[in-house]
DNA sequence: CCGCAATCGTGACATCCGTCATGGCGAACT
DNA sequence: AGTTCGCCATGACGGATGTCACGATTGCGG
């Protein structure tokens, strides 16, 4: 009986996931949690076989989860479950030491396979996500320009960033300016667009 | 036996919420398509009592789907089931004739519950949400103040904006301002994000 | 110890953006 | 016929933004 933490923000959905692995006779839904910070302690309690994480999720999110059960129980294997085919996501998560990584536009028959693979220590990611997540490198941005670029996500004058981050307007703009280079993009807001694509932020 | 239409874009949530139907004893699922041009389509086929519809969809959205729906087979109910609560769907949705309107953040036995109201010719709806869209009126945005705004969502700068609608920079930085002032914002990104918050846009 | 890169800041400059005044045009309403 | 409104455009102004040069400080690896 393969034991299946289940996380996802979204009840309907988190609640649909768990009917459809209910229906499997060899998998056993043993916790279901609607946040990221909510994964490791549920983890604890359960030692379920596999963790089967969304990204987008309040508190921390699915891939800084991902990375804290892999360092703590190392037995239980992750697969990321998500929207969003960004090759950056894929890295991230291959980082943190997921098994796999699935989106939510494959088949719903593919998500007890991929769990069978997972759990068998098999690797489960889509191949051309894989490509296009090799083709590009690790973020060249450097900590700060990140903060900055992701600072300007929210807020939306350079007076606001600053405020934000306490630093000067001038230094914000600076950051912005070699983040925008960086990216290659002509723009704040195309960097971050840019940025977001590419799993940098 | 309610016979339900189920649209929704990712493969995954749409077999997981077929699955969650179908152990309904009185619920049957008759079509799941996974575009919002193909709801019509099927719905003229299969004649369902009741179309379960996600709002974000490739072709067309559903509400627009939802519209369609309710002038040729005003038979059919509409449900919407959506994961953003912006006031404004919620205003569309009503305004498209739609029976309810329900989010993924609800519970999922919400859903079946959801379906036989609305099937009985209850509205379904979420009173808080129901309040804050009727706080707000409808747009106060002109149509081509809202295309030039929805246009700014894609393009980042002005010049190419103006491009894309075939039209005079300065004029485009006129639409701009009068949507900017209008909605109340300092800004183009602010009023994108106010503009879809209240579902001007 | 030295070089190098990251962090934070200032000042100057060119460009972009948001605002406003103004005008012509057509459609709708009184 | 006159008024009002939306659409499209131009020109001008001030402020915001992006770029660049430059400097001070810190920490890290050679």
């Amino acid at each position: 009986m393969i034991r299946v933490l289940l996380a996802e923000d979204q009840a309907m959905v988190r609640g649909a996931l768990a009917g459809l692995l209910s229906l499997e006779p060899d998998i056993e839904v043993v916790a279901q949690v609607a946040r990221g910070d909510e994964v490791l302690p549920a983890a604890r309690e359960q030692r379920p076989d596999i963790a089967l994480l969304d990204i987008e999720m309040p508190g921390i999110d699915g891939l800084e989860a991902a990375a804290q059960l892999t360092a703590e129980l190392p037995e239980s294997k992750v697969l990321i479950l998500t929207t969003f085919g960004r090759p950056g996501y894929l890295r991230r998560a291959m980082e943190s030491g997921a098994a796999g990584f699935l989106l939510k536009d494959a088949p719903a028959e593919e998500l007890a396979r991929a769990i069978r693979r997972a759990v068998r220590g098999e690797r489960v990611v889509d191949p051309g996500l894989a490509a296009a997540a090799l083709s590009e490198g690790p973020s060249p941005l450097t900590a700060r320009e990140h903060d900055v670029l992701a600072a300007a996500r929210e807020h939306a004058t350079v007076a606001d960033i600053a405020e934000a981050l306490h630093l000067s307007p001038g230094t914000v703009r600076n950051y912005l300016s070699a983040a925008i280079g960086k990216v290659g993009a002509r723009n704040r807001v195309e960097a971050i667009r840019a940025a977001e694509d590419k799993g940098w932020l």
